[in-house]
DNA sequence: ATTATCTATAGATCTATAGATAATGC
DNA sequence: ATTATCTATAGATCTATAGATAATGC
């Protein structure tokens, strides 16, 4: 049994549930969720305020406007998605064959997509991130794109590589990985599905079946190397 | 020079630019290109009014809610899509492969998805159409996937529908079918983009090279016939 | 008479600010 | 004294309805 130590300030009228985690977090996580469930423009800052179970008003103390909110959501749903991607690719091609290390990099993605608690990866789609004032965050993920690329390309057969850019093959193969935030919104994802959409990024590059088998046994190998 | 009829009620604050299509029509096209912009909760009434050059009162004549005005542009969305596909799938397997049925197939939904005026195939992303309210646009839509399903179950290699079902195979067809919208969203569509995907498509299906090549060409014949 | 608009407005939001208050920390 | 909340509220929306009005059609 913790003691429940009550933090400074005024108490709030209904006292915090899960008295650990700080009053921005519990307020980033009930705009997370209301988000993606209800969209941007769809949630107001009461429905936020109520979840947490503080005051309207008092969401203003912690952040400025309803934009920061997501601005801080977003900047923190890439961010660990690049920081994997990065450390794969560095180890292509000393350590890792590129169709490896994409279906690696695929299979984490997933993971990581579907561990979130909310469907976080819904934001990426609401028109309200399309604004200029979230450049920086579509930045970020063109880097993740554009990784994405470089494997593919790294890993294609020369056939689809002649037809295709670097670029191009970027933005088919991250909208392959997502869609396991489709998967999430109509059904209970399966274990399956992970290695699913991993070899079918590898299908796509053009690989045959005896490719496809020996990357992914070589994937699970670095990804318990990693993951340890 | 047409001389254009003032129509039947009280004229517009602003006459009609385009006094051929019915003012619903108009209220449609508008409230499409903001809902696509803008998301749903964030266009008000007043704003596809004002687009439409009438008063935001006016639009309650022609329909009842704005959703009400949602559930029309979503009924009219996938429609043509789901004819179409079923037009192709009908030619398997007497007229056509099924591989050279489903290049078809996704060849022409990047096509439609590419030609609408604005990005209407963003609609579908949009958290508001997962409300029950939708349940028939999402079974229309279902139908649809499962279309890609048994066209790719049927031209896939067995290794690949050993480990995938016909189901998820559709997911991951109609996924990478809808990069379009993403690519509209994010740069100018090029020529090369609507093989790019339809070949993709086949060879996520465990297609060899020399086998998408053959089906491509059988395609195009395929959809000279349809179209003309 | 019918149609398609208009003006006006009620009532319900919604965001953000000002200033008060009830804790803890020193 | 500092912190994190609270209450109260201004001002700007927003949706939807009521009833008036300016056309065409017969």
């Amino acid at each position: 049994m913790t003691v429940t130590r009550p933090r400074q300030g005024r108490p709030r009228h209904t006292p915090p549930s899960d008295p650990g985690t700080s009053a921005r977090e519990q307020i980033l996580d009930a705009a997370g969720a209301l988000f993606v469930e209800r969209g941007i423009a769809g949630t107001s800052t009461r429905m936020i305020a109520e979840r947490v179970g503080i005051r309207q008003a008092s969401l203003y103390y912690h952040f400025a406007t309803k934009e920061e909110i997501l601005a801080e959501l977003l900047a923190t749903s890439v961010r660990p998605s690049l920081r994997m991607v990065e450390q794969i690719r560095a180890l292509v091609p000393e350590r890792a064959h590129p169709a490896a290390a994409l279906y690696a990099v695929a299979a984490m993605d997933v993971r990581t997509l579907l561990r979130t608690p909310y469907n976080i990866g819904t934001l990426y789609l609401l028109p309200e991130v399309q604004a200029e004032r979230f450049d920086a965050f579509r930045a970020e993920r063109g880097r993740l794109q554009a990784s994405y690329g470089a494997l593919g390309t790294l890993a294609a057969a020369q056939a689809v590589t002649r037809g295709m850019s670097t670029d191009h093959l970027g933005e088919l193969l991250i909208q392959l990985v997502e869609v396991v935030i489709q998967i999430r919104r109509s059904r209970e994802p399966e274990a399956a599905d992970t290695d699913a959409i991993a070899s079918s990024c590898l299908r796509l590059c053009g690989l045959t079946e005896p490719a496809v088998t020996i990357a992914r046994a070589e994937a699970r190998t670095l990804l318990d190397l990693l993951t340890s």
